[in-house]
DNA sequence: GTCTATATTGTGATAGAC
DNA sequence: GTCTATCACAATATAGAC
């Protein structure tokens, strides 16, 4: 059987999303975002259907393609604005002028209160990281704001100097910037990453989890600087 | 437009996975179980072709489902056969009659090394319990080997009373087991789950990411010994 | 046990009325 | 701007020959 060789045309929005000329357009392309946002952070962009979102926002299938022309946008659309919420406050968190410790309390303090309120989060960001890696240019040049080639080495450069200082001090052991910036979002990110897993294997619901979340607000800063004393 | 209600079959394989009946069968399900798992692992279950794993296997399309019955099915064959290499040695290897000390090195020798040579795992396994939850269920079941509910709460008293221990030496901080567990994994895993970020954020290629694990082979096990100091 | 061909349904996208 | 109806193709699954 012969495949006929028509050429799809290719998609076209009608109208260009993100600029919204009336208030009525804005709050129906805000209540298809927030719905697709729902949708995506349950389903991942491969496991969304666009039917559930056009049923979640009250409108039909249709009006998604009038707004955001096809789900690759709109999931990028999504993707773009859940990242934009996380990054920027690791970036302006770890390069405030402040001492060490008080970017240590500040960022753990930042992203159990935040990442509580937005359970899904980590999971859709990893899940989506993982499967769709070509989104991450997107993701630096969307979410952090300024230009990441010379943000983040100057973030690092800051990291260091501050950790030389400690260590000067022989208040610190030498540890690697990257790694200290690692192990710190290691332990406040994965176990909402993990969370299916740890509510099963730990037996708890979600108010067991929240408690288990706040007892690590308390403990996490006390635990990470003991880890770098010398 | 009237949808017609008449009953699809329920899928029916000829034969039952997992119990080859000659050589030839052995291989050929080997190789399509191995293809699936490579392609799952890229794209995920929502996101995975079956086209893409035949051809991977080299075999076409409707063998799969002579196997396997259905692309749920395979998918949870993968998934199954992933988790299961993983969560038993965390199990042992933190029951073990073996010191603190002893299980903080193992777990982390352990976990780097595997997860090196698997690189996809973490990002696959944190995307398939979030999108389907209900697979932790069968990963308990299957993964760890007995009963998850008297093995995971006998996990738990025994590192409690390891840490209570050290905590009367007057060589350790009070901390809750689960918080213990939590934040071993967390350094361990993480940093493969964000794989994809961390390259683009800190610049890193392959190799300077296995580089950078080298690092934290050698590193964590004091950072997090330091951590539990009192 | 493995293949080709095909059935069947799912899903993104578009046309056109209002 | 929003809807209904429909298209076109992708994707899973099955039938049946070899």
């Amino acid at each position: 059987m012969i495949k006929p060789d028509r050429q799809r045309k290719p998609p076209r929005a009608r109208r260009v999303a993100g600029r919204p000329a009336t208030a009525k357009e804005a709050a129906t392309e805000e209540r298809i975002l927030g719905a697709a946002r729902a949708v995506f952070l349950r389903h991942g962009t491969a496991g969304a259907r666009m039917q559930e979102i056009a049923a979640e926002a009250g409108v039909n299938q249709a009006l998604l393609h009038y707004y955001f022309r096809t789900k690759e946008r709109l999931s990028a659309a999504v993707f773009q604005q859940v990242a934009s919420r996380i990054f920027p406050a690791l970036v302006q968190t770890l390069g405030a002028g402040i001492p060490l410790d008080e970017k240590i309390d500040r960022l753990i303090e930042i992203y159990l209160d935040n990442l509580s309120q937005n359970l899904f989060v980590p999971g859709y960001l990893i899940s989506e990281l993982h499967h769709h890696p070509e989104r991450v240019q997107q993701l630096l040049s969307g979410a952090i704001g300024a230009d990441p080639r010379t943000v983040i080495p100057a973030l690092l450069k800051t990291l260091e100097r501050q950790i030389n200082e400690r260590v000067r001090d022989g208040t610190m052991r030498p540890i690697k910037p990257q790694q200290f910036v690692i192990n710190l979002i290691s332990l406040c990110i994965f176990p909402f990453a993990a969370r299916p897993m740890l509510s099963i294997v730990f037996g708890m619901d979600d108010a067991a989890f929240m408690r288990f979340i706040e007892q690590r607000k308390k403990e996490l800063p006390d635990f990470f600087r003991a880890a770098l004393r010398p």
